[in-house]
DNA sequence: CTGTTAGCGCGTTCAG
DNA sequence: CTGAACGCGCTAACAG
């Protein structure tokens, strides 16, 4: 049924293991031994067996991603970009979903190192200090590098600056008047308790950069999973001291509420402006065009990548954390306060 | 560093097969003995190792999932359901994308089965008679569902009748009065080399129930990987006998069309009308919201895992053909022809 | 009920 | 340059 090593071996008249250091570029075997070893396994169809090869601690060409979810299209572009990554260098990809949920997430990486995968790459995890601690147990048996979150050198990560373009944000919408900002913030934030890089904080920043009093009132937490977003949209339009501006922490919420809107008669931005994030590639061609803040997410996908695949080659390196830049894209969905009736 | 089952079973003073029986619910163990090898493992921080599991031929409780691309929402919904059913059932998923090309499919297979996976669920496969070919030939060792193609009662598979809907979408087109309809087909189809089941079958399908004769030159083959929207709109405008009408193979492909063509100036429907199919998540967030067929994605990448998890309970079941209903979704992007300027 | 033995497929010692 | 033997972690058959 499946071929082996000793096929093949018995196959040409030699032992097994010469086969095996033929196939693994040992010197020491003649270049004709080579030669017919590699036709023969070419001729029998052999395909090496990677649960023998994980089980003597070898590579086994598998990486392990791990991600918060699979319907928002920021966490799979992060994800087609590793793969993508991993297929070019001949790696396979384990792909685990965790929800966000603490045991999830734990019990992931268990399985994955049990699956002797040669790394993984843990995008956006929550905050949990159970799973980062054991981020930085496992880091010393495979290479690990994580996106979204700061171990303060002690993990390989790649990251953005939430606060800074977050903050760079909501300028944009003071710039254009607005004073009465509401924020959708996502109720599970990522990583660093101490809040301080999240999408919140920059908003916190830029209301007090201006002058603005922070009001709670008009801070929204949603949980991605049940956001009812017509509900969330009525919450928002029926405060006495109604926003002219809604900061949503992504576009697909974004989008989901510029719908909302619109079905319920208001109009965008006229009546409100609203602003996304990530730059999803629909975020330029929904009813009202959005203005959102570009991440970079293939770069920072296939960087993560990058870094796992150098960290295996060298697992002495240093740590290192990569920083990428964000870029706010106007566009139809805020406009000027003073041009509304608001 | 790893603790085995033998750590356990030194830990405890008796022997590693012992503890092995106990894990696995061996009814020749004590009860007070099982409790007591459980309680090791938990407090020692046990993890089965997978690979050596899977080197005895056992379950691994991994499957394999094979899939075209990631880039498209269609392509990603079936994922998501797999993945996420696998997981309530306690497995763990590695994905492997091909990008439809043959020796990336061929390999796909082996790599997954090398790894000892429990079954594989291959979406959308092309046509290729060599992958179709080991398909059948694998499908005697490991569990195989197919998502999209018919071997005539030889795999299980979940499928889609795209003559009989992608008919019913272009019918829609002729009754608002269309008779220059354009199409854009995948120049990658899916299996069916004979070109029964194919969206193009039931494009032309449609045209003759109607007796419009078909016109080629009115068939645009587009590949999805270097898809030039703003080029083959300009193609499709540029027509001497200009059509009123174009059928997009997807909604992605038709969001991209209709921003093209508003771009350059034209009027989605007044000008022409678009249909897609899918009917995925933003199909009705667009600027101009979109007409498509609705495919229950959830519902058939749930099922095609639901599949592969019941036979691997029973291999000797007979193969399954399922097939799902779909469904045309008339919104803003379509309009009767004698209401525009034609 | 529990210990012993053998072996899954492969890579890496050691000998020759 | 090549063959023989051992072991990775685990389960299954066979003893006791």
């Amino acid at each position: 049924m499946t071929v082996t090593i000793e096929d093949i071996a018995r196959h040409i008249g030699v032992h097994p293991s010469t086969v095996s250091r033929a196939m693994n570029g040992s010197p020491r075997v003649s270049e004709s031994r080579r030669q017919q070893v590699l036709a023969a396994a070419e001729s029998l169809g052999y395909r090496a067996n990677i649960m023998s090869r994980g089980l003597l601690g070898k590579r086994t060409d598998t990486f392990g991603i791990i991600a918060p979810k699979l319907d928002d299209l920021h966490a799979i572009s992060l994800i087609n970009a590793q793969e993508a990554f991993f297929r070019e260098m001949g790696c396979v990809t384990i792909l685990t979903i965790t929800n966000c949920e603490e045991q999830a997430e734990l019990k992931a990486i268990d399985n994955l190192i049990s699956r002797a995968v040669d790394g993984l790459v843990m995008n956006y995890v929550s905050m949990y200090a159970s799973v980062k601690a054991k981020l930085i147990e496992c880091a010393q048996r495979i290479p690990i590098v994580r996106i979204g979150g700061n171990s303060q050198g002690v993990l390989d990560e790649v990251d953005v600056d939430f606060n800074k373009w977050s903050c760079a944000v909501v300028n944009h919408l003071i710039e254009y008047g607005h004073r009465r900002i509401a924020m959708i913030v996502d109720s599970i934030d990522y990583e660093d308790g101490e809040g301080h890089n999240t999408k919140l904080a920059g908003y916190r920043k830029s209301l007090s950069l201006h002058n603005i009093e922070y009001n709670p009132a008009l801070v929204f937490s949603v949980h991605y999973l049940h956001q009812n977003i017509k509900h969330l949209m009525q919450q928002i339009m029926s405060l006495k001291e109604r926003p002219t501006a809604i900061f949503a922490y992504s576009d697909d919420l974004a989008g989901g509420l510029i719908k909302a809107l619109t079905t319920a008669g208001y109009k965008v931005p006229e009546d409100v402006s609203v602003v996304g994030f990530n730059d999803d590639w629909f975020a330029d061609r929904l009813a009202v065009s959005l203005t959102t803040c570009r991440l970079p997410a293939n770069e920072i996908g296939r960087g993560a990548a990058e870094l796992l695949i150098r960290r295996r080659k060298n697992r002495t390196l240093p740590p290192v954390r990569r920083m990428y830049e964000c870029q706010v894209v106007i566009r139809d969905s805020t406009a000027r306060h003073s041009d509304t009736a608001g």
